[in-house]
DNA sequence: GTGGCGACCGTGACCGGTCACGATGCCGGC
DNA sequence: GCCGGCATCGTGACCGGTCACGGTCGCCAC
């Protein structure tokens, strides 16, 4: 639409300018500085001429132009979050975190989606900067994204999530080794030896950290693990994923609970029943899994936490603190009833 | 934040300002005028003087500053979108898709969600128009969030998700009513007589039109419908809700996938198994329904095409169209696992 | 009466782009 | 040789706020 015609003016008639600060001067009979004064709730303005511009303000519903405001001042207490594009439970509710910690500490958080390609993380980052962002949080659950961040070479107080790259500063994240570690140490106690892992894409920092866990783990007990099922987070590619475990496998540590879904209704269907003959283990306990059929043995990660976490961090940074490593969050193991001793065979 | 001290600088030291448009001439040795002329791609402009300036701009890595360019054009590009503050998968997956036909239609999404509560729908519509959205869509599940909207008496071209408002031409939804009656038709058909229903919060138009269609369904077989369990949307309550079903009951209709996950939990808890003793059906068709124990037979939605169609009709609309009314949108029975004939008794 | 001091308010420049217009250079045609 | 015309580029006003000043007024002490 931006091609042909320049003036693409909709025919609407009533197009009545957005009133000004000019005009609410004119109508409360002071200066635009006066009336600017009163929006900022700077003191030594007589009252009478406060309720005289705040009456002229609704007369005319005013309303401050941010783009004006922002050029002059070259301020926008707003906080820019790139977030993944996807529904799952984990990504969405950071983010919200994000948005009440931020809103809370009086900044506007303005999150993007993006795709997980260069492009549209690039041009999501170059967005967020246009906007003047004055501080960012970016969900970097892969290297590439991690990458791209870099690339721009950004200045701006940044935190990135879910990275968890040794020694980097501005990472906050739940402790996913810790997390896998603590699933699979259940999955021994109960007396589990052919224990499979069936992780999450592995180019994903979480999956490769839950996946080193589990085989070091096991290493410490004398076991080689074998090579993991590599899953894409959903239920149907748990579901898939059935006809990968061997028949001797008492024991599943799942990437997360929608593949743990997927994966108990496979076994179901293949008439292996869940915990009696195999047991399985989940990660992140979104709301749903204490009422699957079996209520999910999980490991519940602080997505909400680390939200805030991030904000709370970045304001500190705004306000001239020195940026410190945040430790990581730990997760907690939800017993439930997914998770049983192996049958004796 | 307006309040104590005014010049809150932070102790920076190398506070660099940003390279500036006029910079950029300088360092191209052309004028301001040809820099912008470069940069919105204008024509009549000689090769050798556009890669000069396109050098430049890369040299000192400037970006064109975007409140000065709304400030003077008046024009964001931007479509506002307001959604309710939750992680469930219609609304997360909705916002998605308006995010991506936006940004294909050459639109900037710009989303903010929201508690139901007055102020905080209030403070997030005025957030969106004071970054001075040149549309606006707006989840309004309940009544509370449409009284909101039509109190600022916005002008923009607007449209409201998933309120059931008759006679509202800015409305765009799936047919809930329908899509309730698929799932009242389909256990009828089984031969189920003594249903009940699990509605969603009643507040809600979609939990409001989903049990006016289950109660007008079974009236015109000649059944009188009991009154709906109330949940609220969670799959703990509709765990709870098992406690309120009696035992004569042979089919439940769930406002959502969600309830359903607990009830049928529940049932299982109470020795009940699903198909077998009671049918459940849900709505919605969560990517996981398929993969509950056992498969839920479920009423899908296009979360997606009302995205979609949201922003098309907004695009139209602002490139001068009349708006017209959009057709709601057919959902589609899922017949799965959860739902068979009633045991004979 | 007058100088001085707060309290209150107004004036004009400026932020960094865009827009309408004017200026310049070069060409061919008469 | 001069003029019209196109291609290319420059000039200054303007968008709507904020900021650093300056001005006016009333009051009090001397």
């Amino acid at each position: 639409m931006a091609g042909g015609t320049k003036g693409g003016t909709v025919a609407d008639g009533t197009e009545r300018r957005m009133p000004t600060m000019h005009d609410v001067a004119v109508a409360a009979g002071v200066s635009h500085q006066t009336v600017s004064r009163v929006i900022n709730g700077f003191d030594g303005i007589r009252p009478g001429t406060r309720d005289a511009v705040l009456a002229a303000i609704t007369e005319l519903g005013y309303r401050r132009n941010l783009a004006a405001r922002t050029l002059a001042t070259s301020r926008t207490r707003a906080i820019g979050v790139l977030a993944p594009a996807v529904s799952d439970f984990g990504p969405t509710s950071t983010v919200q975190a994000i948005e009440v910690a931020a809103r809370r500490g009086g900044y506007h958080p303005l999150v993007t989606t993006t795709a997980p390609d260069r492009a549209s993380i690039l041009s999501g980052l170059g967005f967020l900067l246009d906007q003047s962002v004055e501080a960012l949080v970016v969900i970097t659950p892969q290297r590439r994204v991690l990458d791209a961040l870099r690339e721009l070479a950004i200045t701006l107080p940044t935190v990135t999530l879910q990275s968890t790259e040794p020694g980097d500063l501005s990472a906050i994240s739940v402790d996913q080794y810790a997390g896998a570690r603590l699933a699979v140490a259940h999955l021994l106690e109960l007396g589990h030896r052919r224990i499979q892992h069936l992780a999450g894409p592995l180019k994903y920092f979480e999956a490769a950290a839950r996946r080193a866990a589990f085989d070091d783990t096991l290493r410490e007990v004398g076991i080689v693990a074998a090579p993991p099922i590599e899953g894409d987070w959903t239920a149907a590619s748990g579901y898939r994923a059935t006809a990968e475990i061997a028949a001797e496998t008492t024991a599943v540590f799942s990437g997360n609970d929608q593949m743990a879904l997927g994966l108990v209704h496979g076994l179901a269907e293949r008439g292996q029943r869940v915990p009696d003959d195999i047991s399985v283990v989940g990660f992140d306990d979104v709301p749903e899994a204490e009422h699957f059929l079996p209520p999910l043995t999980t490991v519940r990660q602080d997505f909400d936490g680390v939200g805030r976490a991030a904000v709370e961090r970045l304001i500190a940074q705004l306000n001239g603190d020195e940026p410190h490593a945040v430790a990581p969050l730990e997760p907690e193991l939800m017993v439930r009833a997914s998770t049983a001793a192996p049958r004796r065979s």
